[in-house]
RNA sequence: GGAGAGGUGCCAGAGCGGUCGAAUGGGCCUGACUCGAAAUCAGGUGUGCCCGAAAGGGUACCGGGGGUUCAAAUCCCCCCCUCUCCGCCA
């Protein structure tokens, strides 16, 4: 959510800056406008409550003394009638500046490329060279299949299309990199947590899942105002929602396993085969809180502790940095890491990482007091994973396959492998 | 799922229709005392919004939402959550 405050004091630069996240100047002035009326509706409904309540004192003097007081109550009766035009039009206009605020995008820091799409996103790293294979790559799918530890038939049996089965060293695998990883992050500095996979509709709002992307993002249980989490991040940065934090508590990093659950609806034909884009995936989620001054130097240190996982598994990955166009709605800023795949001789995201600012903390309503001035301020907020499992899983396969048609195992998941090498 | 109890400030806990943003105790902060500390004493100690240069003023908030009333933390209704007992279950 953006400050109200900052759109007033800068229509100009905030029209402009949320052009590039696809927002037309209207809505910035129809909040305005809304909030400029909302003021004076407040200020007539206070002095009216003020009156009101002054009087209700002075009959309840008289009424203690046993003298009359039907004059002054008479002046309320009247009074009121006036307050409920008014206070119903003050909620209408909050409601209405709430739900726009809810809508509006995260505004990008001013060293995010401009740019409508992708197309615009810019390469900041590469790192490893991807191996020159002296046979054809088969896709992970093809690897999985042949092996035997992924079975797509069965799992779309079990659940539907985008439901995977993973079998013997396939399902060891994936619990192998979860545990990898969950090391990995732990050793850092990260506290490791265990969360709930239901989330309400008041986490989602927090961080802006909701209202605005309910039917193309989530599985909502019927009859309750449960949804399926769609990422660890609602979790992970609910954890503080509504709570203010000790300045010295700062910044607080987090971490945890979670599978993650997505409709997807709207994405149909896109990578539809394979472990790329299905409903259900296996994540390892980093979040931090920090203070605003130094969410930036945050935000990097993130960067390198995702892209640490793949230095360790030997895979060639590159770093981008998201277009204003491209980056998801709570971002200001976001590096997108992408790691390198053979059967599509080029690179795929793997990781998001973002620097959400305020925005989901105001959502949340998450705050720290400062020491010093003992002010209570919007702490920030990032989120990255830590890796996608699921995608993690496809480069292990495709990266590390051989020619005879097996996978070897990277060094760094040899102690979570139970003594397999190599998947036959 | 059934029966009961309860959700009040940083914490504990009173208030159960008016003068209550809220007693009291603890914590914390400031000052006095002290070489320093402890103890003691005095004062202070919520958040949002609006007006204001500021000082300050107004308003709202006692789990959430609605209602009754001149007036609601207090009464009524709905919802959420916690605890105890029973049932069920990993």
């Amino acid at each position: 959510m953006l400050d109200i405050k900052y759109l007033l004091e800068n229509k100009d630069e905030a029209a402009e800056k949320l052009a590039g996240r696809k927002i037309g100047p209207a809505l910035i002035r129809k909040i305005v406008d809304e909030y400029e009326e909302k003021k004076t509706t407040q200020k007539e409904a206070d002095d009216l409550r003020n009156r009101r309540n002054t009087l209700s004192k002075e009959i309840g003097v008289k009424k203690s003394k046993g003298e009359n007081a039907d004059e002054l109550m008479n002046e309320v009766a009247g009074i009121k009638t006036r307050m409920e035009a008014v206070e119903a039009r003050e909620k209408e206009l909050d409601e209405s500046i709430r739900a726009t605020l809810l809508n509006l995008p995260n505004l990008p820091r001013p060293d995010v490329p401009v740019g409508q799409d992708e197309s615009a996103n810019k390469e900041v790293s590469r790192w490893g060279t991807p191996v020159k294979l002296d046979f054809t790559p088969l896709p992970h799918q093809e690897i999985g299949e042949k092996l035997g530890i992924i079975d797509f038939e069965r799992g779309a049996k079990i659940a539907g299309h985008g439901f995977i089965l993973y079998c013997g060293a396939g399902a060891l695998l994936e619990r192998a990199l979860i545990n990898f990883m969950l090391d990995t992050h732990t050793e850092a500095g990260f506290r490791e947590h265990f969360v709930p996979f239901l989330v309400n509709a008041e986490s989602l709002t927090g961080t802006g899942q909701l209202p605005k992307f309910k039917d193309e993002m989530m599985y909502q249980l019927e009859n309750e105002n449960l949804f399926l989490n769609p990422t660890a991040e609602v979790p992970l940065t609910n954890i503080y929602r509504d709570e203010i934090l000790a300045e010295k508590d700062l910044p607080i990093w987090v971490t945890a396993y979670a599978p993650s659950f997505r409709r997807e609806s709207g994405s149909y034909g896109k990578d539809t085969k394979g472990l790329i884009r299905v409903h259900q995936f296996n994540k390892v989620e980093l979040v931090k809180f920090s203070k605003p001054e130094e969410s930036e130097a945050e935000h990097r240190s993130m960067l390198e502790q995702a892209e640490k996982v793949l230095r360790l598994l030997n895979l060639p990955y590159r770093v981008i940095v998201l277009s204003t166009g491209d980056m998801g709605f709570a971002a200001s800023k976001c590096y997108d890491i992408e790691v390198w795949l053979p059967s599509l001789n080029g690179y795929k995201e793997i990781s998001s990482v973002s620097n959400c600012t305020d925005f989901q903390a105001r959502r949340a309503n998450i705050r720290f007091r400062r020491a010093d001035t003992k002010k209570v301020e919007f702490v920030h907020t990032l989120n990255g994973s830590g890796l996608a499992v699921g995608r993690t899983m496809v480069a292990v396969l495709e990266n590390c396959q051989t020619k005879e048609g097996t996978v070897r195992i990277p060094g760094a998941l040899l102690p979570y492998m139970r003594g397999v090498t190599e998947i036959k």
